[in-house]
DNA sequence: TTGAAAGCGCTAACAC
DNA sequence: GTGTTAGCGCTTTCAA
């Protein structure tokens, strides 16, 4: 077993509860012995044990993030955020994957409950895993839902404005006479994402265009389900003209589609993603789409987790924070 | 506070010692009670406290990743791999992001191991941080080392053979008569990337040509460091006719240097890469690179972990294992 | 300033 | 099968 306090005391010749006070830099100890005790512990290899101490405080300064794909550069942008913002705190971070499975996520909301983390983000998979989690954390955890607004419950919210960044970047597919538009999204659900869709419908309304249901799909968030889509689209008798993707990834994947078989983006078809994440502003890749700021998203779950833990904020308001989405243009649309 | 086996047993009537019996589902306990505590358990929403388990148990099912920085995909990949294979086996992840910061990597090691880890999978940013994880760990807490088979001290290592990868690309470039190659690279110093340069060169010596120093650069390891690497070598009166890159996101760094300032893709200047992204294969990109099995070796590491755990192998071997690398011709060289 | 005692929530060893 | 007791390593009263 490793060294404890109580092995220090015995070296020191005081009792175990100073040695406490010592290393946690409490008053109650003079200078005196505080360097003593400070001295025999860096001797004896001393680590302390957070979980004691956790429990005893009732709080361990370990926050869970839960997200649906540390693949999607987007999440890990986000995740990047949460780190360098816990750590510059003093937190600890336990990673979760949820794989965009609901079951998944439940078990770890479990798994983090039971560890006793401070606080929890969460990027839910569904709307029930909101409700779920609020159920679960009672009254005195902490969650911040990110990605959506769709709150009922009393909990903060960190998200863009989903239907402005969908309806700025199809208008601006209008504007460049583009007619035929497509819709290739993940999967209907979540308010994140159904704002898109919705965002896709209102620009073309704007335009007194109709909004056609073959021209909508809806199959998953990976490159891999762009692909597809984007096959599938290519195999109907009307073809859109442009596309407009969900996600970055997912328009990836529409953009491999389209050059293999030989078609040319923009000039065939234009593409539009959203997310911007960092391969989108590659050289031979080029993609127009809508800017969100992850990296601060990240750090922003944080900041409200702690400051909450610092109670500085009353923890269970319904809080909303809404970021501006911003259309980047380049050249695939 | 929340709802404890005390509060459990009082309302069964019962010791709370049979209540930690039927909930762990240990034997010693009638199904009789055992059903009538777990309905009382959920009545209550009674949720574990894993710390005062692990307090008693000194183990945690925990265990700690650092990598140098998520935002690669290299490492998310790697990440990937260890927290599904982590939740496959009921382990959690702490995640930490060295962001190639010696001293970053130290403060979560102390962090980690404070949290009581069972085990830690470092991918580490320079070799003396090896022998103080291992000075740290002490003898009971085992450690996986990604990426580097340069352990002088007892642990396990995970990596693939670097010598051999970059060997492979470079004699790859040479049969397609480049003669100028440059080597762009991170930081010197890892064992897992000295030895991509020390592959490159003992390619050029198989052709019999010289290496020259002007020819390398050691930049960093992100796209920034492979975009500014190459512009300044642009700028040298000696053009190199290609390029190898440590990892593929120096080579998409590269790749945007070249291709802004107009040049073509392999027709003036080759590019290969080191890794094998996502991004790589993709349309427009099209990197010739090498593979490894980063969702393989996050999983292996893991299975290393949970081994030593399980007593089924020894703690303290200094255990190497070497994967293949493969070469992955595409368009770029 | 220091020590003694209690207790965080749980498991494990031993009686009955 | 069940209860009693002790203790994991620490912090936090409360006395001295």
């Amino acid at each position: 077993m490793s060294v404890t306090i109580k092995d220090i005391a015995k070296k020191a010749n005081i009792s175990y509860p100073s040695v406490s006070r010592a290393l946690s830099g409490k008053p109650g100890v003079s200078s005196k012995t505080r360097e003593k005790v400070l001295k025999i512990a860096k001797e004896m290899n001393y680590q302390p044990n957070a979980l004691a101490r956790s429990l005893v405080q009732n709080r361990t300064a370990t926050i869970g993030l839960i997200i649906p794909d540390i693949l999607n550069p987007y999440f890990s942008e986000t995740a990047k955020g949460v780190e360098d913002e816990a750590h510059s705190r003093g937190l600890s971070v336990f990673l979760c994957n949820s794989d965009w499975d609901g079951d998944r996520e439940g078990k770890y909301i479990d798994q983090l409950i039971a560890n006793r983390v401070d606080g929890i983000i969460l990027f839910p998979t569904s709307p029930a895993n909101i409700s779920e989690i609020r159920r679960k954390a009672g009254r005195k955890l902490p969650v911040v839902i990110l990605g959506t607004t769709q709150t009922e419950d009393v909990s903060i919210s960190i998200s863009i404005d989903n239907v402005l960044g969908a309806e700025l970047s199809v208008v601006h597919l209008l504007n460049k006479k583009y007619r035929k538009l497509a819709f290739i999204g993940g999967k209907p659900g979540l308010s994140g994402v159904d704002d898109r869709l919705e965002g896709y419908k209102k620009a073309l309304e704007k335009f007194g265009l109709p909004v056609e249901n073959e021209m909508i799909v809806e199959n998953g968030f990976t490159f891999e389900s762009g692909y597809n889509a984007m096959n599938d689209l290519l195999d109907q008798s009307r073809r859109p003209d442009a596309v407009f993707a969900e996600n970055d990834v997912i328009a990836m994947g529409v953009i491999q589609a389209l050059r293999t078989r030989g078609l040319r983006v923009p000039e065939d078809i234009a593409v539009v993603g959203f997310d911007d994440i960092p391969m989108a502003s590659m050289a031979g890749i080029d993609l127009t789409t809508v800017r969100q700021p992850k990296y601060e998203m990240g750090k922003m779950a944080v900041s409200e987790l702690h400051s909450v833990l610092q109670g500085e904020s009353v923890p269970n308001v319904n809080k909303r924070l809404v970021l501006e989405p911003k259309l980047i243009i380049r050249k695939t649309g």
